[in-house]
DNA sequence: GCCATCAGTATAGTCCATATACAGTTCCCG
DNA sequence: CGGGAACTGTATATGGACTATACTGATGGC
């Protein structure tokens, strides 16, 4: 199911650009243009043989562009101006695939996010699988680190789902109420997302001129008296980049990175209190 | 230590602008002006007694008045104009203050954290005091929603170091290696972080207009061969919102907003790992 | 062959961040 | 006490962003 299309036109399901200038204005649409929810689940080519030009692009190909140019520069550098270049075209011609650029990041955020990884081939208990999860996500940041700062409202894109429920299925018979497993997958993602920001600010920090590494930063002011365990960390280098650690693989190719151990430590303790709990109440009843 | 100062002025210890037009433009810093960090921990007031009309400004005054339009309208409302409106000043005066509006952004994220709470006080062992710590930084969140999506790159600041801090001093004496306590620490910035982020957005979907709920997306679109495991805890209900489990406090004073549910089942859970994993360490030796 | 439909474009409006130059104010120092 | 250095706030201008609007052609059904 993923969107290999070659002419999907969102317009066609759900409508765009205003048609003719002629017309008045009462046909805005109230939000000004379809959802994002809308335009994620947008779907089908347009009728073929309908009248005009065929469309020289595709959502997915304007999609894909931005995609490229943030893995490249970064999500500041995604403009209209610089995704229409980059396809040769005009920026107003986007608008023809695209409602506008709130919605192009919302599509580039699902898109990027891909496919879950299959956990029914992975061997072992669930709480192999809860890791291999989480680490194929943390595998997406790292391939796509500007997911981590761009502007998305809702988790409702296709992909987005696939992964929520790649999740759900695997916490589904494992003793939870439904209630707690949500609990979980949402805590487990908002986790995932959350310290993979971090780490890649971190990271960042460490390599970029204008930044200032955390290590650094502690040594100018974390004055035993004010900061007294951050002191006492640094001084015993705690905070000393080790070595690698916090390595960004070049490229959008890092599949098979390996989780970072700030996330595996974490997310270790966790599922061993997931395990404490569900063994507790299959003991009690 | 709070930067109540009225006179605060970076440009005394770090410099800013570039002095006279008629210089040559050798004197640019390679950054363009101060570090985040620099600027984060600027001090102190300029001296009295420097020539000049005294600056009618301040710039907490200049980072209060943009935390307060983001409160109001969110972190996209914030412009050096509206700013500027605001103080009844022209846009270009805030320069004097605030080296760009990057260094602004993250002088609100320093300045809208606050002081950490006092964990000393709390009654009960470090489990209390990690669940107090969390629920504080929660609550911050809650107060200050555009938290969440402003663009900060590294938790440098002085109120952030202080949380860190706070937290790595309750995990100081547990048992833990200093690695897993930084580890720990910072997984526990991140889930609180990613989780109030999503909820967030959940809350706001449910909300806003222009934003459709999660439940109602799921029934549109979650077709139980696709997504069998999200079908069947939609059709029991679980995703119906829980009535105010996902309210956002209106205005800035949520101090005693409670824990969200599903960041204290996470929370629990991770705690009781910890427990064990100390325990045994010392049963070990 | 008419014409509704549609793709791409050109233009322009509005907002934004900020570089640069300048006018007016204040205090130090001679 | 007066000149000059330092400093504040402003006016102006540049370049970029998103996108509303109106247009030019191209296409295919009737």
């Amino acid at each position: 199911m993923d969107y290999t299309d070659g002419y999907t036109l969102y317009t066609v399901s759900v409508g765009c650009q205003r048609k003719g200038g002629t017309m008045g204005s009462e046909q805005t649409p109230p939000g000004g243009g379809p959802s994002t929810f809308e335009f994620l689940w947008r779907e089908g080519d347009r009728p073929r043989s309908s009248p005009g030009p065929r469309p020289g692009l595709s959502v997915t190909q304007v999609v894909m562009t931005a995609i490229a140019i943030a893995d490249a520069d970064g999500i500041d550098a995604v403009s209209m101006q610089q995704v229409a270049k980059r396809l040769q075209v005009t920026p107003m011609s986007l608008y023809r695939y695209v409602p506008s650029k709130k919605h192009l990041v919302e599509a580039m955020f699902d898109e990027a996010s891909g496919a879950p990884p299959g956990l029914d081939a992975v061997p072992g208990g669930w709480q192999v699988r809860v890791e291999a999860w989480v680490t194929a996500l943390w595998g997406r940041y790292q391939a796509h680190p500007w997911m981590l700062r761009a502007q998305v409202s809702q988790p409702i894109g296709p992909h987005q789902l696939a992964w929520f429920e790649a999740l759900l299925a695997v916490l589904k018979d494992i003793g939870l109420t439904y209630e707690e497993m949500v609990s979980l997958a949402l805590f487990l993602t908002g986790a995932t997302q959350g310290l993979a920001r971090i780490s890649t600010d971190l990271a960042r920090a460490a390599g970029e001129d204008d930044l200032i590494p955390f290590g650094e930063a502690l040594a100018a002011v974390a004055h035993p008296d004010r900061f007294p365990t951050l002191s006492a960390l640094r001084s015993a280098g705690t905070f000393d980049i080790p070595a690698g650690a916090y390595d960004i693989p070049a490229g959008a190719a890092g599949g098979a990175t390996s989780t970072e151990p700030n996330l595996k430590f974490g997310l270790r303790q966790l599922i061993e209190g997931i395990e404490a709990h569900v063994a507790a109440r299959a003991e009690r009843g």
